[in-house]
DNA sequence: TTTATATATCGTTATATTACGATTTATAAA
DNA sequence: TTTATAAATCGTAATATAACGATATATAAA
């Protein structure tokens, strides 16, 4: 039950499925995600973790920054069914579209660099 | 957003996953429930509501009973997403499985009348 | 090395959720 | 009517979650 549960809670909270959101369009590093929901890092950081631990999304390391994209959804077949749901749900969503809209313009390289 | 995240908060809770999984074998009413649960009625009647307002399951009032079944789904595109996955899913799970052992012994003749 | 940058982790506070008992409401039986 | 039963709602206490700033860790550059 615990696989689930994760997957739900972690599908809970609109910020982290946001990040969801913005992942299926490119994968994306902390400070990126960080600057397009206006959270602190280490907010930003705990969603990410959340996310992570329920299978949902994945890491790599690249240099200095962590670049985060969605799962293949291979650990979880929560993780894997909700993963493609998402992919056409919440399209028309106002909240979403707006953030989709102003996604071009995060870049790590203008956003970073505090 | 909102309908999304009460189906997805309404699945996040453990007691009303199971009350989900009841309800796919029978139609119950809330002492039912109660009893299953070994809840308060007070905090059975709630987690009903949230199941509701999420459009995942659906009452109906027959004399002092109220009997809540599975909702057909037309309500949300989530919930019936969600109500067709759980059909298959956490049916290996133990703690599932167990009280479903348990639920023929749960009939509101012999539980109700307190 | 030292310094800077990106991220993770820790500690704390504010808010949300879950559980309970007590009360209220609605229906059925006496 | 009065009484009893099933369920819903209210108020409250315990716990979980989400946010932040401060600090720690890891890597790259100077």
């Amino acid at each position: 039950m615990k696989p689930f549960l994760r997957v739900m809670k972690a599908l809970s909270d609109p910020s982290r499925v946001k990040i969801m959101k913005m992942l299926q369009h490119r994968a994306l590093c902390v400070c990126e995600i960080q600057a397009a929901l206006k959270f602190a890092q280490s907010t930003t950081s705990k969603h990410l973790q959340i996310l992570q631990d329920a299978g949902l999304i994945t890491s790599r390391k690249e240099g200095l920054w962590v670049n985060y994209s969605l799962s293949d959804g291979s650990d979880s077949p929560y993780a894997a069914s909700l993963i493609g749901s998402l992919r056409h749900w919440l399209e028309g969503d106002p909240e979403i579209q707006s953030l989709m809209a102003g996604l071009p313009d995060i870049r790590r390289e203008t956003i970073c660099k505090r």
